[in-house]
DNA sequence: TTGAAAGCGCTAACAA
DNA sequence: TTGTTAGCGCTTTCAA
């Protein structure tokens, strides 16, 4: 009656791999660690080499980073996983903390900031070194705190409005400035824009860079801008018909993001107007798939993936060197022309 | 000159609210924790909370899984997190471990065993209490070893051949048979199918699932099923192309997936052929976003987040209690008919 | 170059 | 009911 189940396994220790060697803990810890190896004869080295080869030996990180106050590991709080645009993201960061043996411990709020508060708790129980932030708000009190608790903190997509924070974002003004360029080049003058929340740094940039750009070719905007009160599809559909139906002279749409301008499509259909014959519509970020939609979405393009990475190698570097000066990129975007924009008519 | 980086943040211990409470640090321990805070006395208890609560204080989880020999913590091994199969899935994980204080550990394979054994290992080194598995091939050496290493495993959506493994599954055979019953009932006699890699059990499965149907309505289907080398478009387009080239009366495609259906539709295009005019097309998965595309596709929608939500519940059940039965869960499918099939004509 | 000793913060026998 | 003691596996002074 054996039952392999209680086969416990039973982790190799210093302790034995130094029996083996004929060495103190001490000694295998010194062989093992590369900062530290050339403080111990090479022979030693060596012989401590095969004993944790044969024995298997592999750390208990937990141990080690109890001892050393520093868990390699990186809290990673984002909205929510399953809208797609923030895999990409958490890839690049994950990438490029795996390089430097850091792990993420990732946590979905659903843009809760109850959920939020719990998740970096959650987080600094697990001695988190430090923490990236794709949920930010202009003004977060949750960003402040932990700065203030003296955590390394960097975020990722959406910036705080108090400068000193570390963060990676794209170029929300210069987004939307090439897509205004682009629909006035087609011949529109009615756009209207639909931000996404101005609690979010890119809900309200993007809406500064249209009025801007709007003045700038000398468009008539008033009461063509609305805010969604969420990134999504719903209330994209919701202020896209508002619109639609108060100036039916729109010929084009600016949106926040691309799931707002999903829900755009939807309300275009509803009104029975056909995008982009009747109305031109522009989206945000280019997230995955969205070049499969009908019609394919002309969008601003955000290199995600580059944007996590960066997100990352900031925090490592802060995490190395704490005295590091805080620095803010903004990467650059680019207009992704497809076919939801067509001449006005 | 105040540097506020260098203020370092100080974790209380339970050593301190010990000494606040006026208690050992073991009746500390005790009073925090649920299931022995009866053996405390009451009054005490509550003097430790407040204490608590004036210090803040949090427990270090490390310290307590160096102690308690478990970290309360589960590696979850995917293929891809940029592959929108896959995050309602881990979110499903995350979710249901989160509700027993388990926090996952996300690590991607890109569907190479390499990088999967190295994943393997860094979850070892951070000492993981279980291990979920998305990526498992029918004869997956790395489920044998962790099982072998006495690590609980439980798998996700792709099941090993050998039965004693506990895995979470969709309905292939029944999903891909209500997709050629759908086909048959509009009149589809030239069905084909495009499966996955055999190597996995999905690929393998939905393929069988296909020969048995078609068997049971009298198709004749040689030379009408081919294997895709991945799940993936590109590999998609390859065999639909071969396939739509070689046998011109095809009227419908059964594909192996939802990114494969996409490959075909690309193919379709390049051939000339309508989707569903003139050929009728059928995916595996109903993955986000799948009915975006144009046409809308007809697919067999799998549960996803309650994959992973069971996936963990079916761990956390063997965590708890280690000579619990290992339990194979085949989670129930559905038709969901869009408009990418049609009558044949 | 190596060993001895201490301790990171916590929990769990055992004793009182 | 509470305190004492020991130790999880590791790193790091300090001393030899």
């Amino acid at each position: 009656m054996q039952r392999s189940n209680e086969i416990e396994r039973v982790a190799t220790t210093l302790r034995e791999v130094a029996d083996l060697a004929g060495v103190h803990p001490a000694t295998v810890s010194r062989a093992l660690n590369p900062d530290t190896r050339d403080r111990v004869n090479a022979k030693t080295a060596v012989r401590v080499d095969e004993a944790a080869r044969t024995l298997g030996y592999r750390v208990n990180r937990l141990a080690r980073g109890l001892k050393m106050r520093r868990s390699l590991t990186a809290g990673v709080l984002i909205p929510d996983l399953t809208n797609p645009f923030f895999p990409p993201i958490v890839r690049g960061i994950e990438d490029r903390l795996q390089e430097d043996g850091y792990t993420a411990l990732l946590t979905n709020t659903d843009g809760d900031p109850q959920r939020a508060r719990k998740g970096l708790e959650t987080l600094l129980d697990r001695q988190v070194d430090g923490l990236i932030l794709a949920t930010a708000t202009r003004e977060d009190a949750l960003v402040a705190d932990a700065a203030a608790a003296g955590l390394p903190v960097v975020l990722v997509n959406r910036r705080v409005d108090q400068s000193d924070v570390p963060a990676v974002v794209p170029d929300d003004v210069g987004g939307v400035h090439a897509a205004v360029e682009h629909l006035v080049g087609l011949g529109h003058r009615r756009i209207a824009h639909i931000a996404g929340p101005l609690t979010t740094s890119t809900g309200h940039l993007r809406r500064e860079g249209f009025l801007a750009s709007a003045g700038e070719y000398g468009l008539d905007v008033a009461d063509l801008v609305r805010v969604a009160d969420s990134f999504t599809e719903t209330a994209g559909t919701l202020q896209a018909l508002a619109l639609l139906r108060a100036h039916r002279d729109i010929t084009a749409i600016v949106a926040g993001n691309d799931l707002i301008a999903l829900g755009c499509l939807d309300a275009l259909v509803t009104e029975g107007r056909r995008c982009p014959d009747d109305v031109s519509l522009v989206g945000f970020n280019d997230m995955p798939f969205i070049d499969k939609v009908s019609p394919p979405l002309t969008t601003v393009h955000v290199p995600h993936y580059e944007l996590g990475q960066r997100a990352a190698d900031l925090l490592l570097g802060r995490l190395q060197d704490r005295t590091r000066a805080s620095s803010q990129l903004v990467v650059g975007v680019r207009l992704i022309v497809r076919d939801s924009t067509a001449p006005a008519s």
